[in-house]
DNA sequence: TCGTTGATTGACTGGCCAGTCAATCCTAGG
DNA sequence: CCTAGGATTGACTGGCCAGTCAATCAACGA
């Protein structure tokens, strides 16, 4: 065979790499009926003819798109929730967490959004979506659940409102940071969102001592306080981290 | 000339609110590009072609439905910000009456998000898009700077931090309200929204005592506190309210 | 140098959908 | 009952775009 023949297959995988990349771009601004594949070639700067060589169909790129957001994701809340430390302090890492993503490109969680909000989850999709959705919300709801009886937050505030808010407030730091409208805008700080759930004056203290980055948990494992926490979904096959997603 | 004449506009009149109100759900669910003219006369029940005897083409119903949702909502916003009370509790009244009217309507809210993403406003949108987005943002804002000056809440706070915060909540609640997806959700209370403000407890505390709805101010004018409030923006125009857009 | 084989291009096709329009259906007024 | 004129329909057209494919390019091994 000709071509190198190894570095062949890296370069075929960089190119799938700047496709998804491109596409996640164009997808989230424009979502998946307007976008067209010849945006998607431009963006990542090849023929369309090409795209077909690499990928079956729109859809397909869609779909393998959403497929890596999802499992970046959640790949980052299963590292916040197995931190070493209180659970308020797991949950704030965890919102560090997904504002440094969401900074660093919020049109990951956009298109996720976007999803979300259509009627018909993009065919193969929506498999992997209610699950994922579930974990995510499932996660977060019993880190609240255990801060509260720990008497880290507001013991007032019901886990679920508190667990809606908190998902409002991430989502639409996401669409503000997309909005191109002439108005002042700041990223509000990991401190100001947590103020929703209501923590204690200790607890609030907290955060500034505990691990800055997510995935910055210390070594050891099995933590007492750790409540329920078995993984309700399939489990993410360990797919190679498409990009940074992350 | 046949027809009765005047309740001939009357039923022109109606069957227009019928489409806007169609389209209104349609293009929220699935944007503009994916949105068939077909679907929305489905959903307003005519014909396709007949949706032509009423709207020059799908982006004239578009930016109609826009322009309209965009006027109910400054008109709202206006009438909470001209209320007498304390700027905390106008701005409880205008989260109060945006809550209450996503509530019963999240496609509205979700629609100009939509619009607010795409990079290319939709021609004619665009003009009164930003003026609008503006006016939101400072009237809002200088709604926090003044209950900042009355002690009313945290005065560590930034104001654009706080308005950011405080916009992205709504947008997320809009969001989370249209999202489908098998998880408990409750819709967050006013209450829960403005702690993101870090009221005073007696601030807090006159949220249950004032005008429970949005337009219900007290009787009186001039309040002691009633620090600096002039109103920075454009008036709005009475037009006729379009559906319950308000 | 040539042959092999995958990468790449862009003209082309088929289907879908916005928008048109001739034909038909009402209803009121005569 | 008849007529006028707007309301309504749905077949039709033109354009756009997803997806195909024949032709060309390029690089390696022999």
């Amino acid at each position: 065979m000709p071509r190198s023949s190894e570095d062949n297959q890296r370069i075929k995988d960089e190119r799938r790499e700047a496709i998804l990349a491109a596409a996640t771009r164009v997808f989230a601004r424009r979502g998946l009926a307007s976008t067209k594949i010849a945006d998607i070639a431009h963006a990542a700067g090849l023929s369309h003819g090409l795209v077909y060589h690499y990928f079956e169909s729109k859809e397909a790129i869609y779909v393998e798109v959403i497929r890596d957001i999802l499992h970046g994701s959640r790949s980052a809340l299963d590292e916040c929730v197995a931190m070493e430390a209180s659970p308020f302090e797991r949950l704030a890492a965890f919102v560090r967490g997904v504002i440094a993503r969401v900074e660093e490109s919020p049109e990951r969680l956009l298109l996720v959004l976007q999803v979300m909000v259509q009627d018909e989850c993009s065919k193969g999709a929506c498999a992997f979506f209610d699950d994922h959705a579930k974990h995510l919300y499932f996660s977060v709801r019993s880190l609240i659940v255990a801060s509260r009886e720990q008497g880290l937050i507001d013991p007032e505030g019901d886990p679920d409102a508190l667990a809606t808010a908190l998902f409002a407030m991430i989502h639409g730091i996401a669409i503000g940071m997309l909005i191109d409208v002439p108005v002042p805008r700041r990223t509000p700080s990991v401190e100001l969102v947590l103020r929703l759930l209501g923590p204690t004056r200790s607890a609030a203290r907290s955060l500034s001592v505990v691990g800055k980055k997510v995935g910055v948990a210390p070594p050891e494992p099995s933590d007492a306080r750790n409540g329920r926490r078995g993984r309700t979904s399939t489990a993410p096959k360990p797919r190679r981290s498409r990009r940074e997603s992350a």
